[in-house]
DNA sequence: CATGAATGAGTCTTCATTCAT
DNA sequence: AATGAATGAAGACTCATTCAT
């Protein structure tokens, strides 16, 4: 991909492989933000992605394989960010935590489609473990990363009494629940509105490191 | 006939009607959480009923009004929920807004699979107006009702520089996003990890109010 | 019936059995002319009769024995119109014949409604031999008389050549295809241009008796 | 695939789908014609037409849709009879209007299996507009050129007092009603009875230019 | 690689018929 | 005699998957 992509034909007729593949899970992404998990059809997904009919079980084994590679495409993509947000961090415990909450509302990820691709998977989640699965990855190793940021920052602060698990889970449930306020009542509020909400929690939590004007005290 | 007909004319037949649809919607309930949406299918409704295959549409305008009368059925039964234990709460603001976090976490409304069938809807909310429509409703009265309690709240505490329409739609969120953790990630906690999760919370938004250790301060 | 007509009560909760039925009927005949053969449904006909859904199947043995003899009323009724205008005809064959053609297009049984209905079972005739038998008997004795007619009338008239089968046969077929013709151009002309048209057939055949301006010629 | 291309690229698999359709089409004439209206399934179509179930809704677009095509394709067919034997007929008024009553029973057109689809359509006829409006089609046209013969046939031999729009109904009426008549009591007479009776007709209606025994006069 | 016709299993829906009341 | 809830068979339609070209 990044090696093979200065060579490959990405509209020719014979594509490569790879290219198509990635063709289909934009479709599919597009078709269940726009349809929806119950009316997304293998037909849709090809017209979408100006294909014929019968491409997909070409390229992949099922759709029910195509559907789990959708969620990993967004979940990796999900990933590079805040894996990035990270690093640009640096060390400082404040700064990461809130490098992770500024992460969940970056216009590469928080738009209203990838938020109804997202709750499409949550729907269907608790009956298809894999999807759970493969949510539960992303989680993971984010929450580590929150949690500890957490820890370092009430080790630092001096903020006794908090859980740093506690705390984290706090955060990424407010996350969570901003980008579902986000998909079901469009216009009530936007990414800024979002990233100044969360804010307001974290000034409340680490009073001493955040302010509902400022983002991580210097 | 005549015999008991005196009696209750028609209340076995009458009763009859309501208690089927309400069978009927139980079992969808039951199917969503279990199977997932994609794959509740009206036989398998009807099987989990004990009754028999064309007893949906006979009940029933369609499969999608089944749907919906099952969003409206548990809709119903949350609010039912959190309006009767703003009733217990009396006037007192940190108590109201208190009764309103606890009410998300009554093992009536907050089991998985009732968490299930709401992200269920949710994950279609995007693509069928219909639902995001009957969820709003929820959501507006009971938020209206959130809202009113912070504003009192931070009125009377003193808490200047808070917005309750802010504070509000965090507290709001963070209960979604709990719901949807308890969800994704079943044995990390639960109902009294959740509610315990929600006064860290407010203890850190409202410190003369709520403590970690405190339910509401007396 | 006629018998027990003065007393038999006919819209009381009890109506007698054969009421009931003949509304049936009535509520048959309505829906497949306004409905059509393939939408009418037992719910409708019982719907229409302002009854309960099970009713028919309580009157009547099955719905294929409910249209059976909603054709044998009809054609019962068709043939007491044409039975009738013979009585009145007396013996001239230029009068009977043309009583029978006129019968045709009697009020009592030219209408939309009506015709729709011939059509319908028309339309299933070929398919279930039971209609075409039902259809048959009506159109055998009909025919009997109007072939009669005919052959009267050409012996008395000396129209040497005309075959009074064959005639007969076109008199038939003529208001048939009127019939068919109001059924499916309605507006194109009514039964006073039905008679009319019958008229100009007729004084073309026999000129000594008929003329386009003359009914039968004294 | 390249071998085959340069010579016909894609003839077999549109011409496939064309021949499908007719296939289809064919099918579903014969299955109404043998079984009726109400018991013509899409399943009955498919394995009439040797092919899978679904294969119907691939093709066209519901069964609704194919019924119409039907009834066009047969409409079509039919126009094309007569259009012909117009062509053949010359500028004759007699001979173009014989030409016209001849066509009606034409081999091709007037079968048993066939008329039984027409009285099929014209069953469902009032109650379905579509088909009342295909059917009216043909009717118009053709009915135009009859009367355009009739009125040309009455000035060329001075028949006055005949009006050519009924003329013209009265044999467009006989032609159905002789259909009509095949259909019901088959083996009465066949098509070479009903040219014969169309003839008696036409001879007592313009008898200086037809008589029971020659076809168009010289 | 790609197409799109074909398949057939599965789903919703309708409806004649039955039956307890 | 009548009701209307319940049944279950059957039909239209959808769609994932296969396969010849």
């Amino acid at each position: 991909m990044a090696k093979a992509g200065a060579k490959t034909p990405t509209r020719g007729r014979t594509a490569s492989k790879e290219v198509r593949r990635q063709q289909l899970i934009e479709s599919t992404i597009d078709s269940i933000a726009r349809r929806g998990f119950a009316e997304t059809t293998l037909a849709n997904v090809a017209e979408g992605a100006g294909l014929s009919r019968g491409i997909v079980n070409f390229h992949f084994k099922s759709k029910e394989a195509l559907l789990i590679e959708t969620l990993r495409f967004v979940g990796d993509e999900y990933r590079s960010v805040w894996t990035r947000a990270l690093e640009r961090a640096g060390t400082n415990p404040a700064d990461r935590l809130w490098a992770l909450m500024e992460a969940d509302f970056d216009p590469k990820v928080c738009t209203r489609k990838k938020i109804a691709l997202w709750f499409a998977f949550y729907g269907e989640a608790k009956s298809r473990p894999t999807y759970r699965d493969i949510c539960g990855e992303r989680d993971g190793e984010c929450n580590d990363a929150l949690i500890a940021a957490c820890r370092a920052l009430i080790d630092e602060g001096g903020y006794d009494g908090l859980d740093p698990v506690v705390v984290a889970r706090n955060l990424w449930a407010l996350t969570d629940g901003l980008w579902l306020n986000l998909l079901m009542t469009p216009g009530a509020f936007d990414r800024a509105g979002a990233i100044q909400a969360c804010l307001c929690h974290v000034a409340a939590m680490f009073p001493r490191h955040f302010s509902a004007r400022r983002r991580p005290a210097a």
